[in-house]
DNA sequence: GTCTATACACCGATAGAC
DNA sequence: GTCTATCGGTGTATAGAC
């Protein structure tokens, strides 16, 4: 298994690099092929839907890493302040402090937002859910419990536009650091 | 198909729905001439450099846009905290309460964002001057007053995101309400 | 100022050899 | 699996009549 996906890794790796600089309608089958070094045709013996499910493909696989390297340290076995610091650490992980988009914020727009937004909502809506019920555990209440996951996953990626508004990754850094001063304290 | 007689200022309005909603490498000529209800040719005519020369103004527009409409509030003649307000709601204006989105944002990512990027980053480098400067006269002493600018500015993008990835316009409005709650309180 | 008609490059996608 | 060659369609942009 870990044989057989390195290579597929590696091309998705290669795809999303363009998805990300150029979104998708920005994304053209000729740049695609010579980010990966193949040609065209050999492109649509990976993803016989094209574009449309290269595009499919990365967004699953985007949410699946978001899931895994952020929201998913909200369910361990620790105490539940610390859960919340190292969610923000995995997110920062996730973007690479910074300077990487999330490819789910860019797939959202345009064609792909059109079909596939529901879904995004839906997950986004679970992991507010999960989010909150953290928050309810370090003792708010169900309404601020919500409103302080909002307010999280908000900043979060306000300080990721913004930084790149701005032109400036450390500015992501400096605003995560001011949301978890925001944080319930570790013990 | 709409009026016969439109000024400068429909044609812009027209152009920036597509803009808005396709973004700039979506936004096809075909599209942009539906809109307006002018053949592509006509286009020209009023925008001599085609779909650039159309997203620049764009830009210009929308960037003069937010000026007026938000952060030109943090210079009236009153006090500091109820400038702060006024700012918010001035923001909540030029997205139309989280319904429409901010097109600096959307111009800022793929081509045009490459070419405008470093203008834009100086135009919000200065309104987060601005912006500090107010939470200065605040009480606040300078490095806790550029945090608080930052803050506030990627809470108003955040929540208009995530707004927008949880397909709940709702979302915008309940979150700026939290943003005014941790402003320094109105006399 | 707006139109019709058109140029021509590039788009996404496919056929078929190897 | 990857390639070359090519398709039909659409993209941006222009020419020129009215």
């Amino acid at each position: 298994m870990a044989t057989k996906n390195r290579s597929r890794d590696t091309l998705l790796t290669e795809l999303r690099a363009v998805f990300l600089s150029r979104g998708y309608e920005g994304a053209t089958l000729s740049e695609l092929a010579r980010a990966t070094g193949l040609g065209k045709a050999s492109l649509y013996h990976h993803f016989p839907g094209g574009k449309e499910e290269m595009a499919a493909v990365l967004l699953r696989d985007a949410v699946a890493r978001l899931d895994q390297t952020a929201f998913a340290r909200l369910k361990e076995q620790r105490p539940a302040a610390e859960r919340l610091h190292r969610f923000i650490d995995g997110f920062e992980r996730y973007v690479d402090n910074g300077e990487r988009n999330c490819l789910v914020t860019i797939l959202a727009q345009g064609t792909i937002g059109e079909r596939h937004g529901a879904q995004i909502a839906d997950q986004f809506r679970g992991w507010r859910q999960l989010l909150a019920g953290v928050f309810e555990e370090t003792g708010d209440k169900p309404k601020r419990a919500m409103r302080q996951a909002n307010a999280l996953v908000a900043g979060l990626y306000g300080y990721l536009l913004t930084a790149r508004l701005h032109q400036e990754p450390q500015h992501f850094s400096r605003g995560i650091k001011a949301l978890k001063k925001n944080l319930p304290e570790l013990p």
